[in-house]
DNA sequence: ATAAGGCCCTGACCGC
DNA sequence: TGCGGTCAGGGCCTTA
C-alpha cells in the first residue's frame, strides 16, 4: 500500500531515468484508468512532451511536462510503477505503459484497478482539497493541534483523512498512534497537549525513517527497479506484523475496524 | 460542516 | 484438486 513513504522512494527513484525525457507513446489497457477526459485526449494530449520535474503531494506523484501540462498518477491500494526496456513484455496487471525516448518504459502495474492518472493543466484538479504535508516546515505541532480540535471522529479516521493531513495511511496512522500510546478510536478533539506533541514526534520520525527504508512492502508494493522496501521490517502493530503481544508491555496487540480499515493497537499501552 | 457507510475491483485465502 | 465465499483497502460519492 504505498503511502507517503512508498510515494516518496518511487518519486526518487524514478527521476533519473525520467527527468528530461519525452513521452513517445502510451499504451492504455483499462478504460477508466483515466479520470476527467477520454483516452483518446490524454494520448494526444500527452505524447510529444517532456518531462520537466517530478514531485509528490500527499499520495500523489505528479509529472511536471512541458507545455503546461501536468501527468498526475495515484497508486491507490494495489499499484506500483515498474521502469522496464521497451524490448520487455510489460508485467501482468499492467494497466499503462509510458514509453520514453530513452528506450525505457513506465509500466503502471495494478492488479485491484484502483489507480488513477490525470492529465491537466491545473494541478489542484487531482490535489486540491489535501490538507498540509506533514514533513514540511510549517507543519508542527501546532497546526497538528489545530487540526484535531475541530475533529470529533476517532484520531485514527482523521489522521488518514488526506484533507486534513495528506499522505498518512493506514499503516503509518497504526504506527504513529502506537508510538504516541493513543488509543485509535479516542476522539481526535479529545487527545491532551502531550499526546498531541507525542503524536506530531511520532510522525516526524516514523515517516522519514520509512523513507530511508525505501517503504514498506507489505502488499504489491515495489520500487520502480522491481525492489521491496524494508521499512515494514520495523513495525510495531501496522498490518499485524508486529507480532501477537506489545514489546513494550507484553500487551495483547488487537485489531478493530475503523471506518473500514483495519487497524491494529496494543489494548495497554493505547489508551 | 462533519461523520458514517457503500462502492469500486480482484488476488489471496479459507473451508469443504 | 476445485469450487464458492469472504476479505482488504484509498478515496469518492451519497446520505444523515
Amino acid at each position: 500500500m504505498p503511502e507517503l513513504p512508498e510515494v516518496e522512494t518511487i518519486k526518487n527513484e524514478l527521476a533519473s531515468h525520467v527527468l528530461g525525457r519525452k513521452i513517445c507513446g502510451v499504451g492504455l489497457f483499462w478504460e477508466r484508468i483515466v479520470r476527467g477526459i477520454s483516452l483518446d485526449e490524454f494520448s494526444r494530449r500527452i505524447v510529444g512532451k517532456k518531462i520537466a520535474d517530478l514531485k509528490r503531494r500527499g499520495k500523489f506523484l505528479i509529472f511536471q511536462l512541458t507545455d503546461g501540462e501536468y501527468f498526475i498518477i495515484h497508486l491507490k491500494v494495489s499499484g506500483s510503477l515498474l521502469v522496464s526496456r521497451d524490448s520487455d513484455e510489460p508485467p501482468r496487471f499492467t494497466r499503462a505503459v509510458i514509453y520514453l525516448d530513452n528506450g525505457k518504459i513506465i509500466c503502471f502495474r495494478d492488479p485491484r484497478k484502483f489507480g488513477r492518472m490525470w492529465l491537466t493543466r491545473d494541478v489542484s484538479e487531482a490535489t486540491g482539497k489535501l490538507g498540509p504535508e506533514p514533513l514540511t516546515k510549517d507543519f508542527t505541532s501546532e497546526v497538528l493541534a489545530g487540526i484535531l480540535a475541530r475533529r470529533k471522529a476517532p484520531i485514527k479516521a482523521v489522521l488518514t483523512d488526506q484533507n486534513a493531513i495528506a499522505g498518512i495511511g493506514n499503516m503509518y496512522a497504526d504506527e504513529a498512534l502506537y508510538a504516541a500510546r493513543v488509543h485509535p478510536l479516542r476522539p481526535a478533539s479529545s487527545l491532551s497537549p502531550p499526546e498531541i506533541k507525542r503524536l506530531f514526534e511520532a510522525i516526524r520520525e516514523i515517516l522519514p525513517a520509512a523513507i530511508e527504508s525505501k517503504g514498506a512492502s507489505v502488499v504489491n508494493y515495489y520500487r520502480p527497479g522491481g525492489e521491496k522496501g524494508i521499512a515494514h521490517f520495523a513495525f510495531k502493530v501496522a498490518h499485524g506484523l508486529g507480532g501477537k503481544t506489545c514489546s513494550v508491555c507484553g500487551g495483547e496487540i488487537k485489531r478493530i475496524v475503523v471506518r473500514g480499515r483495519g487497524s491494529y493497537f496494543c489494548a495497554t499501552c493505547q489508551k
